[in-house]
DNA sequence: TATGAATGAGAATTCATTCAT
DNA sequence: AATGAATGAATTCTCATTCAT
């Protein structure tokens, strides 16, 4: 037994080990600037070798970006666990992805470099399912702090929560988008301090769903199509207000 | 005359319709995964025919995101000749914003897949200087708005008028990339009527800036080091508030 | 008449301009390095245009060097006409030979670029027959100047006068070729005067002819066979003297 | 160990056969008109693999210069190594010289092929130079023995060794130009017993030095810019004598 | 006659993946 | 399990030549 138990330890090392070598690497020239051989060299391993621990260059490719969320995740599982009220919650959640995306700037870099769904067909579709599902739960949990916050009266919005939590995620990656390096990041945005403008959209966006806006309606798509019979002003001019 | 500017627009007309081509296969595959033979393909032309009207590859991509910069640069400019308030601009502007991912989808998702490194060297610094030159005045033009709103009173932020346009353009964006189809979309997004979504997004921002908030602190980053070395609460544990 | 006189002779010119063009561009750039495109830049012409005057790169290649092969025949019947003895005249032409070199460096360096063989197929075999018969008028008349030296009684020596010619003409070609440029020149022929160098050598051959060398013997290969048999100390040492 | 070695001259093995292939279709096309596809072909293997031995298409070809020189340089040396006088020497050093373009024509053709500026910048330096102190050495080597000629009383000449080898060399490579096959051999060339044709030129100049000549000046270029303005005979006359 | 747009057959090189050892 | 040599399809780009105007 300790011999296999040794052997299975070893092979997980050496499977983080490759992990660690191909994130250095993808992160320094992109997905397809960098070669299979390139992270061989980086991990000090024969080409070959890689094949043994991941099927494919998109395999282990896919298998960072599941890296990268599974710590996504616990970093937020933790930041929920912590004694605050629940809209306080919310607010610390959008920072803990500011500081995952930068704490872990490798990894959120390789989420950005191609599309998951360009995977398909190269990965097993199981893999690309946990992913999708691990997001899933990321974004349940953050659902559940803001029914709190309603149960608790913080929010007084008729929004969903599933459709809040939305809104808010959205707002703080754009915010951390326009912030982040090695994007065709427009000159105005290297001089903020990227922290508090990605604090300030979020608590800008929390704040707003302290007040019922009586004008709120669900976000849904539901009855869309008679909507595009009847051609609103809506859809045409710009709406004045919600 | 007659013969040389007819051949001058059929020359206008075939640079025309291979950036169509390029428009379409970029978009369906992206940069990386598009060869040169398919773009010919797709626009019954030989190979070597493209290099006739584009220096390489990668300035045909270039040229396809200046088109789309153009694009949207125009329809903001619309926009912002419409009869509206300031602050009713400013919605607008975010819905126009997304009614160009809409209307020029293929452009946009072009915009995304561009990693400003593989450009480097290979497209003339002109072009890319051209190209952040549009971005630059289409967020002037938006701050000349904020700051009418400013002087109409409609605003009591003290934030300045480029923060305000950086943090509205930042939400905005990412409201759209949640909605994008080409993205890791998450399943729930595909549920939501973009728009409204997108508005929504960007109309609590714009609530928020009607009200000035107290706690506002300039966005800049000049203070970073002596903050780096006292640590305070701020940055090592959530905010509660602004 | 003068009508299609003058159309004849304008299309001289052009035929001459082009040739221009191409020696320019040849003599820069190399055969292979040099493209079709760039001739016609050079000469202000289309592309088609030059096809009109040349059946192919090819052809147009020969002509450059049929162009400089008459320069030289010119350059050295001049100096056969001089009043010189016959012996003088002989290092003269070598000399002449050197001059050309020099003052029609791109016709020589562009004889060099391939060898003419190589063109076998791919040119009008009419041509390069020309170019071989001039070739070998040149050495015509090289040889009567030997005959006549011989005749003269200036050379002791038992060589046939085509021979002798040979001899000179190898030598200096290897003279010149050392000192040339874009040659993979070493570096200690950068430092000597090259004309000196190859009168120089010229010269100690023609010195070499003034006196008989009773061991000549002819240089034909007639009776190689033979000799191939019975395997001589000539063929596998060095040979002490001839 | 034995196993890696075994895998060592295998690899070295398989590096030699591609350089065989490599020498056989150089030689027959010349470096321009050979593509990598062929050099595979010959030695039946894949056009990928000849890039994991020889990183461009150069290097394979300036590695078959090098092997060349290298052969070159051990038959002189070989030579040098003889029983004979100083100028006995040189005489044979000429035969070792034209018995290795016969003996191994491929290399000395490709020699000839070379145009150094084709290789500029795709090569290692460090090649390149290590080609040039090789050629440089041989003239060394050959210096050598003409300044024991001298001391042994053989040449009464006042030239610096430097500038007999090079004279040598020179009319030595030019007489083994005119014989070689692939040139733009004139016919009458093709008649000459190649070797004596070689010899008798060599023995001629090696002849000439025996006996002082008393014009001899030095061949090097340090006075010519006031010769160029002096404009004397020798520059624009044919020098009747030295 | 002159043009220059279009062609399409290559060229060099890269690299994910396989497989015999 | 680990290796790394070998593969060969794919990619970008070039250019001599043709041909409709």
């Amino acid at each position: 037994m300790s011999v296999s138990e040794r052997k299975e330890r070893e092979k997980e090392q050496r499977r983080q080990e490759i992990l660690r070598a191909a994130k250095t690497v993808f992160f320094r020239n992109g997905f397809e600037k960098t070669s299979m051989e390139m992270v061989a060299e980086e991990c000090q391993l024969a080409k070959g070798t890689l094949y043994l621990y991941f099927k494919s260059k998109e395999e282990l490719y896919l298998s960072l970006v599941e890296d990268g969320i599974r710590i996504l995740d616990e970093m937020m599982e933790k930041t929920i666990a912590k004694p605050l009220r629940a809209d306080e919650k919310l607010l610390a959640l959008a920072q803990t992805y500011f500081r995952f995306t930068q704490s872990h700037n490798e990894h959120f870099t390789i989420f950005k470099m191609i599309d998951v769904g360009t995977l398909n067909g190269k990965v097993d579709q199981e893999k690309l399912d946990e992913i999708q599902r691990l997001r899933m739960a990321a974004f349940e949990r953050m659902e559940e702090v803001v029914a709190e916050a309603i149960r608790q009266g913080a929010f007084q919005t008729t929004h969903k929560p599933r459709e809040i939590v939305m809104m808010l995620w959205a707002a703080t990656f754009g915010a951390i988008m326009m912030c982040a390096d090695k994007c065709q990041q427009l000159d105005m945005f290297k001089e903020v301090h990227a922290e508090k403008f990605v604090m300030r959209i979020a608590s800008a966006l929390i704040e707003s769903f302290r007040t019922a806006n009586v004008q709120e309606e669900p976000l849904g798509r539901e009855n869309e199509r008679k909507r595009k019979t009847q051609k609103t002003v809506e859809e045409t001019e710009p709406q004045k207000s919600f």
